[in-house]
RNA sequence: AGCCCCGUGGUGUAGAGGUAGCAUCAGAGACUUUGGAUCUCUUGGCACCGGUUCAAAUCCGGUCGGGGCUACCA
């Protein structure tokens, strides 16, 4: 028996239930995604890439991937192949249906002289101050260009020898000719084609005239059979001009619906911003783990399953909103906990000696690799005399609610013995060293006395312990909105500890069979992955998130007290 | 200022004239060989004013607040 509720349905998919009830698109779905190829996807991206790929998916349709290269100024080569990978690496498969905007530059050179023709477009030969100028602003209406009226014919022959490489740039452009008083200003005739003698990474120097985005967006929309064009608000006021195109061409015409993009707290979103980090060395590249691109969060050992399910779960909306970090957070621990296998690491080590346990015995314990997975398993974790276990486990003078170890105090180990710390040997007041005692009795970590323990501790054999460099990523910025700041650039928000590297960390033997990416968590720490700076001398980890930790949040709370 | 869009717990969202729901966060408890996970409970919201109606988060009008637009970028 299926439920009978019905999920809640996000104003888009209601907008195409409708249109499919009434057969407006003749019940199908096709949509696309159209990144610009000049820079590298991030997750405000794959949020977008969710909606348009996970609702043509949804409903049984197709989606495309368009790379909308209309301005060679700006757009290469290199970033088209990293945005595949991105998205491949994201789950979506386009099949065959990757295109490009300037796939169609002579259907879209063939369409303005249509348009040309019509007597809805003109050569203008403003320049580009003049033309700004004329334009007016929101409050005042713009004026006509003394070169609007110009003949059909006179038109069409400038625009031709615009094509022929006649004219310089920037000497004439091609206008849609709408009203120069129009309250929307994207409608006081905009440019439809700019003169750009520049060579293009897909057609070379065949052109030298570009389409600008107005005149290109909708056209390969129209062209590709695109539905439903969904794409973010700040092109809300361009759908006007979307359709204006479409309905003077008397072309199909797709809908275009936009939806807020996605904003973090702690982050940055725009490629400007990313960009200036990257190249001002504030990050290691693009694919630093402490940034929101998707190339980052991979390495920083997010999983796909963890974005795709953070994209679902934030939902759709007009409202502009900034989401909670936390909320991607517990996305990826959510599904890390379930898929993870777990391992015992130590990140802070502190050395410890079991005074009744022999020199040179060595015992193999068995291990659950996860708890929240039966079918993976069990491993064996050797134990000895000389162990490490974690500085923070241990306090002299333990505070109330601390339920670790200190001197006198008994714990258990995990899948070990019940240790009771009997002494903490110092050199210059620092603690070096624990002398401790196990319980032989509580092999395995039951005692058979019932008797019950505060906490279990993660530990490693020293003789048998890796040697491991990891780094603790946080938070890039210390506060939730690093450009909202008054009197602060945001670059100099950035948080100190967004990056610790710790270099003398314990691990257990089991990490060496680790690969790179591999994702794993080190019991009550945290989830980590393998990165690939990893060889076969030093093994590296990066820190993905922390474990819910409510010690700390009780260290916290009896700071603020005191 | 003109035009467009939008206001539901701290945050993100559902609700389409009839008991304001979900998730997250926060707080409390249960359980626990991870202070993890899981489970239970609790706090907390319809921006404001007026109108229509037996009944308004929902419809209408206004106010206030937020965002977008003034590139030969996308």
């Amino acid at each position: 028996m299926v439920s009978t509720a019905t999920p809640s349905k996000d104003f888009i998919r209601q907008i195409i239930d409708e249109d499919n009830r009434t057969g407006k698109y003749g019940g199908g779905v096709h949509t696309r995604f159209p990144p610009e190829p000049n820079g590298f996807l991030h997750i405000g991206h794959a949020k977008a890439i969710c909606v348009n790929f996970g609702i043509a998916e949804e409903y049984g349709g197709k989606y495309n991937l368009r790379f909308d290269d209309t301005n060679p100024l700006k757009e290469e080569d290199i970033y088209i192949k990293s945005i595949m990978d991105d998205i491949k690496w994201l789950g979506f498969d386009w099949e065959d249906r990757l295109y490009y905007g300037s796939d169609y530059f002579d259907q879209m050179y063939d369409y303005a002289v249509d348009l040309v023709k019509k007597g809805k477009a003109y050569v203008d030969d403003l320049s580009a101050e003049e033309i700004k100028e004329l334009r007016g602003n929101v409050t005042t209406p713009g004026k006509d260009s003394p070169y609007r009226e110009r003949s059909v014919e006179e038109n069409l022959d400038l625009f031709n020898r615009m094509k022929a490489g006649e004219f310089a740039d920037g000497e004439k452009v091609l206008r849609a000719k709408i009203d120069m008083a129009h309250p929307n200003m994207n409608m006081r005739d905009p440019i439809m084609y700019r003169i750009l003698h520049a060579t293009h990474h897909n057609t070379g120097d065949k052109w030298c005239i570009y389409p600008m985005y107005d005149w290109a967006h909708g056209l390969e929309d129209s062209i590709e059979g695109i539905t439903h064009s969904l794409c973010s608000l700040e092109f809300e006021n361009h759908r006007p001009l979307y359709d204006w195109f479409l309905i003077e061409l008397g072309v199909y015409r797709p809908i275009q619906i936009e939806f807020a993009r996605l904003n973090l707290t702690y982050t940055v979103m725009s490629k400007r911003k990313l960009l200036e980090l990257v190249k001002g060395g504030l990050v290691s590249g693009w694919d630093d783990p402490r940034l929101p691109t998707i190339r980052g969060m991979k390495k920083r050992g997010y999983s796909t399953a963890s974005i795709r399910n953070f994209c679902d779960r934030i939902g759709i909306a007009k409202v502009n909103s900034t989401v909670d970090i936390e909320f991607l957070e517990h996305c990826v621990r959510d599904d890390l906990n379930k898929t993870s296998p777990r391992f015992m690491g130590v990140l802070n080590p502190l050395k410890m000696v079991i005074e009744n346990y022999p020199e040179d015995k060595v015992e193999e314990f068995e291990a659950i690799n996860n708890p929240e997975d039966e079918s993976a398993g069990t491993r064996k974790v050797p134990f000895s005399r000389v162990l490490y276990i974690e500085r923070d486990d241990f306090m002299e003078d333990p505070p109330k609610k601390f339920y670790r170890l200190a001197p006198g105090r008994e714990v258990r180990f995990r899948y070990a013995y019940f240790v009771t710390c009997k002494e903490a040997v110092k050199e210059n007041g620092e603690i070096v060293e624990l002398r401790c005692t196990i319980d032989p009795e509580t092999h395995g970590g039951n005692a058979p006395d019932g008797r019950k323990v505060k906490s279990t501790l993660h530990w490693v054999s020293e003789s048998h312990a890796l040697d491991a460099e990891v780094r603790l990523y946080d938070r890039l910025f210390t506060v939730p909105d690093p450009l909202g700041q008054k009197d602060a650039d945001f670059k100099d928000l950035i948080n100190p500890d967004s990056l610790r590297i710790l270099t003398s960390c314990k691990v257990e033997p089991a990490v060496r069979d680790l690969k790179a990416f591999d994702r794993f968590q080190f019991e009550r720490l945290g989830y980590f992955c393998v990165d690939p700076d990893t060889t076969e001398e030093n093994i590296v980890l990066n820190r993905t998130v922390e474990l819910r930790d409510p010690w700390a949040k009780i260290q916290k709370q009896q700071q603020r007290k005191k």
